[in-house]
DNA sequence: TGCAAAAGTAGACTGAGTGCAAGATAGCAC
DNA sequence: GTGCTATCTTGCACTCAGTCTACTTTTGCA
């Protein structure tokens, strides 16, 4: 990689550790554009060239995992059906105490939840990345599983929204204190829970009429 | 009604009519709050009192509707499934052609929906609305229907999603210029489907393994 | 008619984000 | 090394959303 590219990265990563750093100490709303600029040493200008709104400084950090539903659905074995596939992975990842997963022991991860959490403005943006990953599952789902346009943005939708209800869960639970490892059980259960909710459906929950 | 509130109605109204019609006839980052603000004969000062941002100027059309899934699930019968009564009435408003389910004929209202579509900031908006129909009908289902918390909480996650899939899919069939009337049965059918999928899962959509 | 509370207004201010034009720096030729 | 070019960076001025404060007008009621 040039030096050129070098720098980009570097400068990318200081803007952002900077804003997290100052965010999380000050809150979101407490700090300005122009201090996150002065703290990572560049112009404000330049800040933007980088990050086109405050809220992307924080949020970017979560930009990959965007299209990982639709992935997961696309790369699964050919005789394994995407809801299975979709659970497997989400079990896996908690193992790994993927902050993805919203199971997560560092403080760094941790206090980046909590200004998540605690800020309309971040919520708001993360909830767009669920549109996206939702779009993009639903397409998946309709190429690779021979699912009806409809019916795979209605699962997608599905998906996506217990997806982001785990993660939020976890978190939640983890905010608490509790060390990760401790907490790995319950949020297994909870997502065996859930799949099988999506599974096979909300019938068995109120039988009645 | 006393003359005060009166004109208070008055003048909310005269401001989010004309702030809808030049944002439709615009565009939503085309016009600014000023102009808004001149168009209804009020200063920028006291539009804000009546709308704490710009955004709310549009949507605040919709936020009666945010407590209604909880609503429906209370207002039911001791008999009957919080999904059945929240399917019945999603079709019996969809007979209605209430513009909540995204069917309508009302070239206004259809002009209203364009504009939040093509809109993102307006977009991010609606899903925050959808956090908090999802977050009551949680605590709906919850208190009325002995379910657990967390369950509650992913049965309202999945609900609120295919609610808001429905009703995108629906204007987006309006859209194309249609008579509502016309599209009724499509989105009776469609509306029926997505009911059973959330009753029964998704797994007859995926049976292999 | 008079008075208190509510509603509206004017104008200055902060902070996010953009456009532009000039300056600094990396990559590459020679 | 020297110079040329493309890219990166910067400063400055600007627009617009939203807030604060102090002031005027209007309404409800005695």
């Amino acid at each position: 990689m040039a030096l050129r590219e070098r720098k980009k990265v570097r400068t990318r990563e200081a803007i952002s550790t900077a804003a997290i750093t100052l965010f999380v100490e000050h809150g979101f709303d407490q700090v300005s554009i122009t201090q996150v600029a002065e703290a990572a040493d560049v112009s404000r200008r330049t800040l933007f060239a980088y990050f086109p709104t405050k809220e992307d400084l924080v949020v970017h950090r979560f930009a990959d995992h965007e299209d990982e539903p639709a992935r997961v659905v696309r790369a699964r074995p050919a005789d394994q059906s995407p809801l299975t596939a979709l659970h497997d992975h989400f079990v896996e990842r908690l193992r790994a105490h993927d902050p993805f997963t919203g199971l997560t022991d560092r403080p760094d991860t941790l206090a980046l939840y909590r200004l998540l959490r605690s800020t309309p403005a971040l919520m708001a943006r993360m909830l767009q990345f669920n549109e996206t990953s939702q779009r993009e599952l639903a397409a998946a789902l309709h190429e690779t599983a021979a699912t009806p346009e409809l019916t795979a943005r209605l699962a997608a939708a599905q998906v996506i929204a217990v997806h982001w209800t785990l993660a939020m869960t976890n978190f939640d639970l983890c905010a608490t204190g509790t060390p990760a490892q401790k907490l790995l059980p319950t949020a297994v259960k909870a997502t065996n829970q859930a799949f099988t909710l999506l599974s096979t459906g909300l019938t068995p929950l109120w039988p009645a009429g």
